[in-house]
RNA sequence: GGUUCCUUGGCCGAGUGGCUAGGCACCGGUCUGCAAAACCGUCUACGGCGGUUCGAAUCCGCCAGGAACCUCCA
């Protein structure tokens, strides 16, 4: 099985064909977020990205197993917090146990990612469920000597390392203007060199999230979770480990170097990375305090948010954009996502009410491939969504009776509407789907509109205009046609 | 300061050495009782200055502005 799937990989530097190790099986492993806050919208992004990628190998007739990891401990906080958890300090902070703060953040991330249609991953590993695999793994790289013992830490030794391989391959940092830049950080005395990072790291007496090792009570450090888990579920090898640019550095370079410490080579074939979504031209961030969350998104209770967002408009603003360019938020951008989004969903919706003709009169017949080409090219879904568009186009024409097409384009443009819309991209309306009641108050809505056609039968324009006006206001779309009316919910 | 990257029309965003996506907005038209939707048309850009080339928005250099990473981060 051989798919023309180009993917940009972010160690090489350049798109390269996707050759799985073992195809059909595909490994995809994706950092996963620290659930010690609520999600915003640059989470949505890695977890859209790779859905998206999950959902195209798929389709390409891949198995994957796609697992994405919940950081639930050893977040060292390097500034006034010495060292202190993330999830501990939070927890301290509101007066919970620490894994009650995970299950609560964990159980609202699930919730707004299912609102995004973002499938489950075959497998979620918590960090603090793999505390064995992790001590294992640094008693290997221990072993093989690039590791030291410091006061009931356990750092790597970067420099030893990078001696006889190269640390900073992937993000292409060399190693010396790292030590001159390195800024001076508390609790640095005890390793070698400012730039090892902790692979376990001793808890303080007061430090809850604890377990115990051989080199004393403490904590893994963070680097490693992503190194022993995606080698526990997709082996010593796998095919693409995905995550937010921000996690190059240091983040995905210290995974490389563990894997390679610890077994001799590395692990990741084809890295990828997506870009962050900005405000104002800047990172969306915690720390940086300007960032919205998906539920305010949806809800639009902030107040940089004109209205509200629904979920699917947030995904289809995310995917008009390639991945790997950076994305400005604006209540404008998010408007007109929702708008063409509206558009595509209502033409979709009537592929089905196009009379068939015994002949087209435009050709369509390279839709579909054109709209691979452009997944395959680097997964670049806004040229797919352009091409989708041109769909649009010849489904409104058909309708208005400007072109004819055959029963078979009709068929061809409702399947690839149906795989590129729907099964690829993650698309479903929002008002009809999964709503059981839909089926009884659209036909209280057609009730009231035959009324107003009645009206207008009439000329009674009054009570005509008087429907027409309280539906638009509850955010009815109302059209008349030739011979009736159609309308659809906005949402 | 170091490393990497970006700058496209009113807005968002693709793309690329010659054939100039797409969405949204605006304006004009068709349709309509009036609208809405749809359709047709208009507007047509690649930060600045040089260079390479028959030809550059696309390659190279310089300048300006911005960003990410270097510290937790999607």
């Amino acid at each position: 099985m051989l798919h023309p799937l180009q993917i940009y990989n972010t160690l090489k530097r350049k798109k390269e064909q996707f050759v799985p190790l073992h195809a059909p099986l595909v490994g995809l492993y994706v950092c996963g977020p620290t659930v010690y806050g609520d999600a915003h919208l640059g989470h949505a992004r890695p977890a859209i990205t790779f859905d998206i990628l999950f959902r195209y190998l798929t389709h390409l007739g891949y198995k994957v197993r796609y697992v994405r990891n919940i950081t639930d401990v050893g977040h060292l906080e390097n500034d006034a917090d010495h060292g202190e958890d993330k999830i501990a300090k939070k927890a301290r902070l509101e007066q919970l146990e620490p894994m009650e703060v995970v299950q609560f953040y964990s159980n609202r991330y699930h919730k707004a990612l299912d609102a995004l249609n973002v499938l489950s991953p075959s497998i979620e590993p918590h960090a603090s469920g793999h505390i064995i695999e992790q001590i294992r793994m640094i008693k290997e790289i221990l072993d093989n000597g690039f590791a030291y013992e410091s006061e009931g830490s356990v750092y790597f030794d970067v420099e030893k390392y990078n001696r006889s391989h190269a640390y900073g391959i992937l993000s292409g940092r060399n190693i010396e203007d790292m030590l001159n830049t390195t800024r001076e950080l508390e609790g640095q005395e005890e390793k070698r060199n400012s730039i090892d990072f902790a692979l376990w790291k001793k808890a303080s007496p007061e430090h809850i999230m604890r377990w115990p090792s051989p080199w004393g009570d403490g904590f893994p450090g963070w680097h490693l979770e992503c190194s022993a888990m995606s080698r526990k579920y997709l082996g010593d090898t796998f095919d693409i480990h995905g995550g937010g640019m921000d996690l190059i550095f240091p983040h995905h370079e210290c995974e490389i170097a563990q894997s390679v410490a610890a077994e001799g080579h590395e692990a990741v074939r084809y890295w990828m990375h997506n870009n962050m979504i900005t405000i104002n031209g800047q990172k969306m961030g915690k720390s940086l305090g300007n960032f919205i969350t998906l539920e305010e998104l949806f809800s639009g209770s902030h107040h940089l948010l004109q209205q509200a967002y629904s979920p699917m408009t947030i995904r289809f603003f995310i995917l008009q954009a390639h991945y790997r360019g950076t994305l400005d938020f604006s209540n404008e951008a998010l408007q007109s996502s929702e708008k063409g989004l509206s558009k595509m969903l209502e033409a979709f919706e009537n592929i089905s009410k196009i009379p068939a003709s015994s002949q087209s009169s435009v050709n369509i017949g390279d839709l579909r491939k054109k709209c691979n080409d452009a997944m395959n090219d680097d997964l670049n879904t806004p040229i797919a969504i352009a091409c989708l568009f041109e769909g649009v186009k010849y489904i409104n024409a058909a309708l208005s009776g400007e072109i004819t097409l055959s029963a078979k384009d009709i068929e061809e443009l409702q399947s690839v509407f149906q795989t590129f819309l729907i099964d690829i991209f993650g698309i479903k309306n929002e008002v009809k789907d999964g709503n059981a009641a839909y089926e009884s108050f659209s036909k209280a809505v057609d009730i009231l509109l035959e009324l107003r056609m009645q009206a207008k039968v009439n000329k009674d324009w009054e009570t005509s205009d008087k429907i027409r006006n309280e539906l638009t206001a509850l955010g009815f779309e109302i059209k008349d046609k030739k011979d009736g009316f159609e309308w659809k919910l906005n949402k």
